[in-house]
RNA sequence: GGCGGCGUAGCCAAGCAGCUAAGGCGGCGGUCUGCAAAACCGCUAUUCCCGGGUGCAAAUCCCGGCGCCGCCUCCA
């Protein structure tokens, strides 16, 4: 396994600390606000690395955290004039609804900030023993300075990064490039009494406590978005390595954002998508190819127009498992080398799909149903829902059946109208007829809209039709189609 | 200004030195079909932002431009 390593800017082979385990840690969300699309390309990412792991068969320890508490959720909470612990679980609660939607594995744990105060204190009692840290009034202070390999990870310079300083001014701070590990009390907002003062933890310091928690000082991989390497996990690796004396990470590893009208999808600027939105109007698994379509390091632009796209091809996915839906009986999890090869290249998912309709392609052509267990495996191993109920979409809870007979009975003995007719009806109903030259195939269509009047109105019209003709003449076929139509 | 990334057909997107430049969406023409839909066949990049260079060989490596994005402040 290939994966780009942030550290050393190259492709590196994967070698596990621990022999067959993995220990992955994804900087989860800030929840001030609700989950963008964004966010989840960064979620999918981390969701189908794990999943590659488990199938290459290595025990995975998935951790994924929460920042509950920081300046804009005590800003926020102060607006709507509640705890700010609701503002968090509000959006926590959201995050989980969109997630699980999305088919994304849950992690082992998911660490909130307001949950390892006393870890967080002891990483900075350590880090002030040590000499890295010190205090000023407004809290304590990670000294840059001191940690030799500052910018390591994003290759920025002590120097240089003064000298486009943008950084607020601290009168007591020594370099405005030090970070605050601990904020100082101020009125009105949450605190928690450390030895070194009452206050409440800076940005940075939860995800170096909570990972080192649960996956130890020195763990494989961390993942976030790109936009996180700057401050964020340079400040984390001096943090923790500081601490520690032990390199925090192995593979640091991060996803290209995700823009909306050319610009980086950010909460900060209101320019975002909601992910609620969008499953509002879309399936998980079409959001979930869109956003497996590029590959997870590049930056990819959001547009409606992709996401029908992503539509269209979802689209061709289900033909293929209602033809080949009976290959189903012969089911075996088998997943093509090309794709595992694909896979094993840095994630390169958009060459896996590729050869995932590569495969579709051949069983039109020569309706091999060995293909559906291919197809459906490697489905699955990119985290694909694939629910009866969606790609499959043979419902029958409206009990059609007879219809669909009727129908087939009017077409042999080509009474068009009366056939025409019935899937005029059920396409109100949101059925969609395709004959074949077997069978009718029907399925339903969630977007088409049910008007079960309409549906009804034409069916009577039809019974009377009937009824009417079968006065001039006894045809046996009408009977037998007015029999089948009856209890409509 | 500094650091990083990207620029491949109408659109999206793989490929990152050597088989005819994957795959999808869209479009056009055809086959099949009562109709519809789906599917299938064919066409849709002699060329990879531009200009140089190094190789027997470059979309792929190097240099110089141009354009877009990200980070340097909170951010997946």
């Amino acid at each position: 396994m290939y994966l780009f390593n942030t550290l050393s800017r190259e492709k590196e082979e994967f070698k596990p600390l621990k022999e067959n385990e993995v220990r992955i840690y994804t900087c989860g969300m800030t929840v001030q606000d609700a989950p963008h699309l964004g966010h989840l390309r960064t979620f999918i990412f981390a969701d189908v690395l794990r999943r590659f792991f488990e199938f290459l068969g290595y025990k995975v320890i998935y951790i994924q955290n929460f920042t509950d508490i920081d300046d804009k959720i005590i800003q926020r909470a102060k607006e709507e004039k509640i705890d700010w612990r609701d503002i968090g679980q509000r959006y926590i609660d959201e995050y989980f609804y969109v997630s699980d939607l999305m088919n994304i594995k849950r992690a082992d744990a998911y660490p909130k900030a307001s949950q390892f105060i006393l870890e967080m204190i002891n990483l900075i009692q350590k880090l002030l023993k040590k000499g890295y840290a010190y205090k000023t009034k407004s809290g304590i202070y990670f000294e840059v300075e001191k940690f030799k390999t500052y910018g390591k990870l994003s290759k920025k310079k002590i120097d240089e990064l003064l000298a486009g300083a943008r950084v607020e001014v601290d009168e007591e701070k020594k370099n405005p490039l030090d970070f605050a590990l601990w904020k100082s009390y101020k009125e009105n907002e949450p605190y928690w009494y450390a030895p070194f003062g009452r206050g409440r933890p800076g940005w940075h310091i939860e995800c170096s406590a909570m990972s080192m928690h649960y996956l130890g000082e020195t763990f494989d991989i961390h993942i976030g978005g790109e936009d996180l390497i700057f401050p964020h996990h340079e400040n984390e690796i001096a943090q923790s390595e500081a601490a520690t004396n032990k390199p925090f990470v192995k593979y640091f590893l991060h996803n290209g954002l995700l823009l909306l009208k050319g610009e980086k999808m950010a909460k900060s600027t209101k320019n975002y998508f909601l992910a609620k939105e969008a499953l509002r109007e879309y399936e998980p698994d079409i959001i979930r190819l869109f956003l497996l379509k590029a590959h997870y390091r590049s930056p990819y632009e959001f547009t409606t127009e992709r996401l029908e796209e992503a539509k269209s091809q979802w689209q061709r996915i289900k033909e293929f498992f209602i033809f080949a839906k009976k290959g189903k009986e012969a089911f075996r999890f088998i997943v093509p080398e090309k794709i595992v090869n694909a896979l094993l290249d840095d994630l390169n998912t958009p060459f896996a799909l590729g050869e995932i309709f590569k495969m579709i392609e051949e069983f039109f052509k020569t309706k091999d149903l060995s293909l559906y267990s291919l197809v459906y495996s490697s489905l699955k191993l990119l985290g694909f829902k694939l629910t009866e109920k969606e790609p499959l979409y043979l419902t029958t809870e409206d009990n059609i059946e007879n219809l669909i007979k009727a129908r087939t009975i009017a077409r042999k003995n080509k009474k068009y109208d009366i056939s025409d007719k019935i899937r005029t009806a059920l396409n109100y109903l949101g059925y969609e007829l395709r004959d074949t030259n077997e069978e009718t195939i029907f399925f339903k269509k969630e977007e088409k809209e049910v008007n079960k009047e309409e549906f009804k109105k034409i069916v009577d019209a039809l019974k009377k039709e009937i009824e009417e003709q079968l006065k001039e003449e006894e045809f046996p076929y009408l009977k037998e189609i007015l029999e089948l139509i009856k209890e409509y």
